[in-house]
DNA sequence: ATTATTCTGAAAATTATTCTTCTCAGATTT
DNA sequence: AAATCTGAGAAGAATAATTTTCAGAATAAT
């Protein structure tokens, strides 16, 4: 059977020059309906000259952008024809069996569930939290939840001062409590199986006074009793494990959303990191 | 709000001629994709004449058959990019330009368009890579993708033996590479900014022979001239940073693919793990 | 850092296609 | 029988696509 555009695109997208990928992007962000107006406006949409585009549709194999469109216009006509049939199949290459279907459509049906179950009052309570820097910001997760707890508090580092990270992997943690005081606030990551030491962690930032918040799994970490703000995420998955997807999502969302509060500060901060890694030849000039 | 085509033509219905009819039938029948080629073409499909074509758009209300097709474009667009309904707010409790809808927007878009792009053959090249365990693995990332790296790490550890986590974050890693030989295999994370070290890293292990996997950003870090394997991911979100969810997902889809593939082994090595976590009391009891 | 190579976009000329409109004879409907 | 509709054909207008040239930009190589 002979390739779609889409796949002809992928196959030899790493032979494409800069302008040719830019175009292919834009060609693959909306596909296949970028590509049905003129071909001005497609080289328009993607910011390169019409000769570019007509020079990719030949690089692509056909005979002109009549031809390209006209094989787009099938493509889209036979997904249409199948109105719904196909529609959950997220990686075509792959039979709608294949693992990657599969766990896809489960990690879809998790976000979906976690947002539409979600508080958002408690969401934005939390921001509030994570926003305010007279607050120092404790950062801690479990087993499985410790990458996830480390992402948040890069993030966090740049976008304010006083964060820390808890180990809580790590049996030394209760150092890192020493000096917590009521205006602290400890953002706890607990999915099961719950594990022991972050619930102690959790009753002796209380005991401190500190607000708890807790980002948990729908069963929820008996740490929630002590919780001042809780969210819950769907963590189910085709495998021997759980997702921590939609854990990923709020947390991402969070920051995005701490970000945009704190803009100000973030803004400068954000440079002097720049200056920073530039000091330090950490990535590559270009790019 | 305007009409759509669809609606303006079954309201003039009964004024239309038969020519004119048998026109609109053609229309609506196969609506909206009928009407994508050209005034020829649709003239064709229905046994009338372009003349009738281009009179009966003019009736419609358009000035000319372009202005109609645009229309129709329009609302193929519009069909088209939500499959799944995208302007449904997922966060009900929130409004719709509440961040987190609007960057569960955003992730559902990158997750739908790099499972759409992405090759299952070198998905399941890469699994199957993972799986053999007559490779030592050995697993990377960036300033960003460090906290991915390592839960694949986790899990992977999990699953097989001979895992290695080399923290490219450090200066140390080097001394990881010592014991690489060309059997082994070497999972790197890199997006913008791609890292200096990282890259070095990468052509140190293709020096030594090792295959090469490279999870990267659709923009490709510059390290997959290198790679044997390379998957790419959208990473666009509403934020001053990028979000890694769809690697997230491609990573968690690959724990679970290398499990599946290898379930005997994992399976008692699950075992092994519960017995050391009841040992050392870690997890509570119940739940 | 310098040079060589390749790529890119603007402009324009040329060609191709598509759309609109017109005419009028024959078909269809009233 | 009269009025209306329709299609073939074709001419002209408009739009679109292709190709060329060339200078400047980006990239790779030395």
């Amino acid at each position: 059977m002979k390739d779609t555009a889409q796949e002809t695109i992928n196959k030899i997208y790493d032979s494409l020059t800069r302008a040719e990928r830019q175009l292919a992007s834009v060609i693959l962000e909306n596909y296949p309906m970028s590509g049905m107006g003129s071909i001005t406006r497609l080289a328009e949409k993607a910011s390169v000259s019409t000769p570019t585009v007509a020079r990719m549709v030949q690089k692509l194999g056909y005979s002109g952008f009549p031809e390209f469109q006209d094989a787009l216009r099938q493509e889209v006509e036979a997904r249409f024809s199948n109105p719904i049939a196909k529609h959950e199949s997220w990686a075509q290459s792959a039979p709608e069996a294949h693992i990657l279907n599969r766990f896809t459509d489960a990690v879809m049906a998790n976000i979906r569930q976690t947002l539409a179950n979600i508080d958002s009052d408690q969401f934005d309570a939390l921001t509030a939290l994570l926003a305010d820097e007279k607050r120092a910001l404790y950062i801690t997760g479990g087993r499985i939840t410790h990458a996830l707890s480390e992402y948040l508090h890069l993030h966090m580092q740049v976008i304010r001062a006083r964060v820390r990270h808890i180990r809580g992997t790590s049996n030394a943690w209760p150092h890192d409590l020493l000096d917590m005081s009521e205006a602290d606030v400890v953002l706890i990551y607990d999915i099961r199986r719950y594990e022991n030491s972050t619930l102690r962690l959790a009753e002796i930032a209380k005991a401190r006074g500190a607000k708890i918040a807790l980002i948990t799994d729908q069963w929820q970490s008996p740490i929630s009793q002590y919780a001042d703000v809780s969210l819950k995420c769907r963590i189910e998955a085709p495998s021997a494990w759980d997702s921590t997807i939609a854990m990923m999502l709020l947390s991402e969302t969070l920051i995005a959303a701490v970000q945009e509060a704190r803009w100000d500060q973030t803004e400068s901060r954000m440079h002097t990191l720049e200056d920073m890694f530039d000091q330090t030849k950490i990535f590559r000039k270009f790019v």
